[in-house]
Parts: C-alpha cells; sequence; structure tokens
DNA sequence: GCCAACGTTGGC
DNA sequence: GCCAACGTTGGC
C-alpha cells in the first residue's frame, strides 16, 4: 500500500465535486506529465489512499482523502480534438496518457500549504521542493501518517 | 498579473 | 545529442 499527493484545481474538481460525484467517483483526467502519468499508471495499486490537493486558487492545501479505485485505463479526452486535455499526437490503438478513478473517502480539515512547509517531519516531500510542479507525488508512510495522525487530528 | 522554475519541442 | 525558445504550472 502507497500513498500519494494528487493536485486538482478547485475550478475543476474539488473534494466537494467529488463528494457530490455519481457513486463518488471520479476519473482523474488531465495528466499530461510523463512522471506523473508513471505514478498513476505503473506504481499506484487499487486501494491506495491519496491526498486530495487544491492547487491553483487563493489558498492551496489539503482538503481531503481519496482512494484509488480502478485501474489505470486510457484518458478519454486526450483524443476529444476540441476537449482542452485533446492531445493530437496520442494514437488511440497506442494511447499515451492514463488515469486511474479516484473515491472520495474524507473532507478532512483543510491543512493549508503554508501550515505543511513549516513542520520539519514533512520537509522532505516531493510537494515542498523548491519549483516542484509534478501533479502528482508519493508520500511515505511518516509523512501520510504525521498528517493524518498529527496535522488532521 | 507577475514571475521563477520546469518540461517539451524542434532546429541544427 | 545539444540547447534555445516556448508554453505551462502554480505560489504569491
Amino acid at each position: 500500500m502507497n500513498f500519494w499527493l494528487m493536485k486538482s484545481e478547485p475550478d475543476e474538481a474539488s473534494i466537494d465535486d467529488l463528494a457530490a460525484a455519481p457513486r463518488q467517483t471520479l476519473p482523474w483526467t488531465g495528466v499530461r506529465n510523463y512522471q506523473a502519468r508513471n505514478f498513476m499508471r505503473d506504481a499506484m495499486q487499487v486501494g491506495d489512499r491519496a491526498f486530495f490537493y487544491h492547487s491553483g486558487c487563493a489558498e492551496p492545501g489539503i482538503a481531503g482523502i481519496c482512494e484509488v479505485c480502478s485501474e489505470p485505463y486510457p484518458d478519454p479526452t486526450q483524443f476529444v480534438a476540441v476537449d482542452p486535455y485533446f492531445d493530437p499526437k496520442s494514437l488511440p490503438d497506442q494511447p499515451r496518457w492514463w488515469l486511474r478513478d479516484v473515491l472520495f473517502v474524507a473532507k478532512t480539515r483543510f491543512v493549508p500549504l503554508a501550515e505543511l512547509r513549516r513542520h520539519p517531519e514533512l520537509a522532505t516531500m516531493p510537494l515542498l521542493a523548491r519549483g516542484n510542479r509534478l501533479s502528482i507525488t508519493p508520500v511515505s508512510a511518516a509523512e501520510w501518517q504525521f498528517i493524518t495522525g498529527t496535522l488532521m487530528a
């Protein structure tokens, strides 16, 4: 079992949108970075838990918890010509971009990015690394325990 | 809106 | 394979 942090712009998909979705699941569309894709396609396992992180908004931070609930499959938006995530170089029989569905687990106390930065226990999180832009990053068991057990308690 | 940091593209 | 130019991310 691994832990992850997944960024989403709340304007596109927030933790409340996930909670309100049919069966409380959403496909994690729109990842167009190979490293993030590899995490999602190859390293994730069904049952893994992830922090649902709000980015690109007035107050970025962790808003809740979700669970990986599907095997990887091709991101359908890459083939839709009018979709903002359309990728003309991706071929239907050789898809570039893969995703998984995530299931709502909980809306937690909101933990702002600025608060995460204050704790030495979290200093090595990839999320906090200088210049980090990856939308999906691994979280260690110790970091997961600290955030859920101490910061969210 | 600004800008630093980064990934990707494409000419050579 | 190099690297400059460009586009994007994302915090502030």
